[in-house]
DNA sequence: TTGACTACATACCAACCAGTCGGTATGTAG
DNA sequence: CTACATACCGACTGGTTGGTATGTAGTCAA
């Protein structure tokens, strides 16, 4: 089912067309034949690939979920000996990526799934699927890290792998109002913070 | 400026149904045939009293900037004596509205934001002033918290508060792809921990 | 009474929308 | 060479879109 890099179908020039104009514009205001100008195909091309305009919603959301987990797999903070390490260096490469102009670090599938969860739920589930399954990468990590650390909290390392999309999402949410990465960055920095006083605690009492 | 609440005018309906319907469907998907039906005016009283789609944009964006500020300005925690307490009763505040429905808890500008930053800055400041002026209300008292507890951070009052609004953000993005709050809330319980961490530190030594 | 004005309603339009359809070009298996 | 499949093209359609032009009922002041 993976395309050949070679030859670049219409249907992966259309994905590839759906990943930069849906996050300009958003999924709703982006019309088909917008999609074709932008991908150098016509909508018989389009039609022919899927059935409709939400199946495309669909593929782009798994299209973004193959292309993000492709990169995040090979980038180096998975290097760290120490699992906690790794956590702290992936916040650092999200934080990095921030530069950039808006559509180039902001979210297909956060976009996508703020005008779609209540009119399409395939869509939405493609959406959750991309970052749910994200989430569950980090999630392995925060489990090392708080066996690592002899950690018995309150907290999951699932809700706290979540939490970390949470703050991502919410940033670029914030980036696009400000027309800026500024602010978003300095949450990524109190995001930092948060797990480091999680991880790292200066001296406190250990019950049991 | 301020209308009278007696008479519902049809500009009036027109903002309530447009809270709603963006909520549930988004803004560019939201047509001006529609949101008049919901209000149960026609397109003449639209036209008259906006100039255009985006101009109701910018009104809905005002109008709830004005409603949540009312809001929140005659909720509860503000009784708190002490201003961290304050912080942490806003956020607890925060939390409990995330019952009930999507369309009900989610936020009207940061939907509407998602879909507009790049195409109408109009309806963008609208947004970013939205957001920001309910993270400055928040900012007064986090600084007395920081003088009260006589912190000197390294982050200011101002990034946490808006701090406060990604996480609220996307923790609406989370829950609109989940399909429901129930991990929005634990992000918001993750927020508390970490206000609670900076503000109450267990033991540090105090430089200067 | 009149005239200006506001607050809507009705009727309408051109552009655009998602989706269809008949057709072509290029395989590929027998 | 036949039979059929896949990939793609672009004109077309019926309905929807944001927006306009015009009408009208009520209000207020002179």
């Amino acid at each position: 089912m993976t395309e050949a890099t070679a030859k670049p179908s219409a249907k992966l020039k259309l994905l590839d067309a759906a990943m930069s104009v849906i996050r300009i514009k958003g999924f709703s205001a982006t019309s088909v034949d917008e999609l074709c100008a932008a991908a150098g195909v016509t909508k018989g091309a389009f039609f022919h690939h899927f059935k409709s305009k939400d199946e495309l919603g669909v593929a782009a959301a798994d299209h973004w979920s193959e292309t993000t987990s492709a990169m995040f797999a090979k980038a180096p903070y998975h290097d760290h000996a120490d699992p906690f390490e790794r956590v702290l260096a992936y916040v650092a490469l999200r934080k990095d990526l921030l530069a950039g102009s808006l559509p180039e670090f902001t979210c297909v599938v956060g976009t996508m799934v703020q005008e779609t969860y209540e009119t399409s739920p395939a869509i939405r589930d493609a959406c959750d699927r991309s970052i749910s399954a994200h989430a569950e990468t980090l999630e392995a990590d925060i489990e090392a890290a708080m066996r690592d650390r002899h950690l018995r909290p309150e907290w999951t390392a699932k809700s706290l792998a979540l939490h970390t999309q949470v703050v991502l999402q919410g940033a670029f949410i914030l980036a696009k109002a400000k027309g800026g990465a500024e602010i978003a960055a300095e949450s990524v920095d109190h995001l930092s913070r948060y797990l480091t006083l999680l991880f790292s605690p200066p001296k406190v009492e250990r019950q049991s």
